[in-house]
DNA sequence: AACACGGGGTT
DNA sequence: AACCCAGTGTT
């Protein structure tokens, strides 16, 4: 028996007209109340783009409205400083996001006229071809699809596309063409936003709500109640690090470390230092493990153990290059990453 | 193509 | 513990 379901087919035109039409008319009615869709403009957009790369909309919302305050445009953020950008960037993650958006907003602000083209907006700092899509078609109603995580979700599912993947990128860049054949060419802004919203509140990674969906006409795998099989990634391994950190104080506070050089990783932001300075290496005498702490960067799982230095000879320490001694006070006006900044706390109080 | 880059929510 | 989120830049 044939389902009436499957007599639409998204390469007539006329079932892609109505594709099209469901997707928008779901968006219009269940998109959610964001900040940057409150009263959107271009920088908003880039802005709020900027900040949801790898990252979660609840995680973002606050750090965004925080954002605007500080930097109500292009302008006044070129015009701000680094560390005042990565502090209020602190604790929201991949740091070169912040660098490069301050970096855009200085270009930016420093033209006449604001390109509208996805080629002009690809070759700016931290914007790559999701971003450029995003930017372009929001804000200017270029034609350009996006193909985030989201729409790779749903196009899979739609079209249950049995292809493994190796990664989640190479989806994105593989199913990038399928995205912008369906594109609609009228609304292209409300299109992309509506394919990742559907991603995000509809067609969820696990027990997607395809009962509801508003193009579930239109999905093969919906239909078989199959979504859930989609996309197909290949799995891959973790790593496992134990470092140690250290947990040094003197009279002028406590010691914290940050990489000098700014193309590696989390410069301008501190942390307790990995190692101690090499003029204290043979002095210490006491060492006490204080915490013991996981956390995750990219696919590595680390345990950090924090060491309790004391009794060492303090007179004769000399600080290399990336450390610095803290106080209370300017421990909180310092920029640190999010977990050390709890850890640190935690040990404080 | 593979890896580094943060942090956190969800299952 | 594994997965992955409105990805980009480097090697």
């Amino acid at each position: 028996m044939k389902n009436h379901r499957s007599e639409y087919n998204l390469k007539k035109p006329e079932d892609l007209y109505k594709f099209r039409s469901s997707i928008l008319s779901w968006y219009r009615f269940h998109k959610r109340e964001l900040p940057w869709r409150k009263s959107p403009s271009l920088y908003k957009t880039v802005v709020s783009e900027f900040m949801l790369q790898q990252t979660r909309v609840v995680t973002v919302i606050p750090y965004f409205e925080n954002w605007i305050r500080n930097y109500p445009d292009f302008l006044s953020l070129a015009k701000a400083s680094e560390d005042e950008v990565l502090k209020s960037w602190e604790g929201l993650g991949y740091y070169s996001r912040a660098r490069n958006l301050h970096n855009l907003a200085k270009i930016v602000s420093s033209w006449k006229k604001v390109p509208d083209s996805m080629e002009a907006w690809k070759a700016l700092p931290g914007v790559g071809p999701y971003i450029a899509a995003a930017v372009t078609s929001i804000a200017f109603q270029k034609v350009e699809a996006v193909c985030d995580g989201n729409v790779v979700r749903v196009l899979t599912r739609i079209f249950s596309i049995t292809e493994k993947f190796k990664d989640g990128a190479t989806a994105q860049k593989k199913l990038q063409t399928t995205a912008q054949s369906l594109i609609d060419q009228d609304h292209p802004g409300d299109f992309n936003q509506a394919m990742m919203e559907l991603g995000a509140i509809q067609c969820f990674r696990q027990s997607p709500i395809c009962l509801t969906c508003p193009v579930l006409n239109f999905c093969t795998s919906g239909q078989a109640g199959a979504a859930e099989q989609f996309p197909k990634l290949e799995k891959k391994k973790k790593k496992k690090k134990s470092i140690h950190r250290y947990w040094i104080e003197s009279d002028k506070g406590l010691l914290l470390f940050s990489n000098p050089r700014s193309k590696k990783r989390l410069s301008g932001i501190y942390e307790l230092p990995e190692s101690m300075p090499s003029s204290m290496e043979s002095k210490k005498e006491a060492e006490k493990i204080l915490l013991t702490k996981k956390r995750t960067i990219g696919n590595v799982d680390y345990l950090e153990k924090i060491i309790e230095i004391s009794n060492y000879a303090e007179n004769e320490i000399e600080l290399e290059c990336g450390y610095r001694w803290a106080s209370r006070k300017e421990i909180n006006k310092l920029t640190l990453s999010g977990p050390h900044r709890k850890w640190i706390q935690e040990i404080l109080d």
